[in-house]
DNA sequence: AGTCGTTATGTACATTTGTACATAACGACT
DNA sequence: AGTCGTTATGTACAAATGTACATAACGACT
């Protein structure tokens, strides 16, 4: 007998999980980053979320229902966070940074985000519908290099942080970042 | 009742089907590039494959051994490519386009290769073995640029032809040539 | 209190899948 | 011709999986 949680002071009590179906979706990810899109079933993901299996159906339609809205809020979420890091920046010098920081850092290179990308890709590849999904990604981060640099550099600039954080993941002996800062220089110009 | 093929005159038939392995392996490729390592079923492989379902577990112990083989054969042939288009080059500046038409060209950029590599690129943040393959891969790649960069440039480079080829392919609207032209040479230098 | 639509749960069933195995075909060798 | 090790085939079975459904709990509203 597990006790309900209280219900705030005055608010109605709407629902007993709210959002549930957010929690399902998170939980896709993990088991998805666990065991890749080919382990990624309807009962290990129930588990995941200390879910019934009746209710993974009752939400999503299909499996790839649910691989889709998990992908689209893992593009969403990581898109926010290379916005966020960016909108601090001021001047091109500063951009300039933040784009190492964001190869280097956590945002784009831990493993968990690195894998999963491999998996939306590889699905984008497959389905029309993800690719608008990796479309739109894309598309933000250009949008937020846009503000500093030329469209042309945009461009490079996004290909060399998608390849760098490749390589970065990969490779078992990792670049180093003053190796990671002169590709960024080489690619935007000198200061 | 199919004709069996006529033996060469002379030679001693070894076998029936003497590379019934690599067969099996090849179409396991084909059934990832079309359905993901999720949809790679033994059946499915037997089918493509043109043989029985029990010959497949004969043959490799494992679907995680099927795979990696394939995988295994899959980056060498894309390294031997690589290799190729680079031997045949004389000094730095033909290297350049060398470069440049491997990203644009067919052997990096076709589809196919494409959804395979962010298969196995998933597969080898998640299995040991599997990483020592793409090791293995960008390693070779690595020695082949060597031949005309210096050894900081070979590293930025690599990583600037994964991100170009992974954004070509993505992309709804593919960069044009002259883009991937300026950012190589933004990387290598001045001719 | 009573009703209704929504959401959650557990179970059951048909299909798919990995795996094991008995049998046979094949080639090499004596 | 006979024997043996290797390879191929088909089938069978148990486990895993997607899916449907009956039942109940919950909250909102009258």
């Amino acid at each position: 007998m597990r006790a309900r949680p209280e219900p705030a002071e005055g608010k109605p009590r709407r629902r007993y999980d709210p959002d549930r179906r957010a929690n399902i979706s998170a939980a896709a990810l993990d088991v998805v980053a666990k065991h890749g899109v080919a382990g990624a079933t309807y009962r290990k993901i129930a588990e995941r979320a200390g879910v019934s299996l009746g209710s993974l159906t009752y939400h999503f339609e299909s499996l790839d229902e649910l691989l889709g809205e998990a992908f689209t809020t893992l593009a969403n979420r990581t898109a926010n966070g290379f916005d966020a890091a960016m909108a601090e920046v001021g001047d091109e010098a500063a951009a300039r940074d933040a784009v190492v920081s964001l190869i280097t850092g956590e945002l784009l290179n831990d493993s968990r985000t690195m894998v999963l990308s491999y998996e939306l890709y590889a699905l984008a590849t497959r389905r029309p519908d993800m690719r608008r999904v990796t479309d739109a990604w894309m598309a933000r981060s250009r949008v937020a290099l846009g503000k500093f640099f030329d469209p042309e550099t945009t461009l490079m600039l996004d290909a060399l942080i998608e390849g760098l954080s490749m390589h970065r993941a990969l490779s078992l002996a990792p670049m180093p970042r003053t190796t990671v800062e002169a590709a960024v220089e080489r690619i935007v110009g000198k200061p």
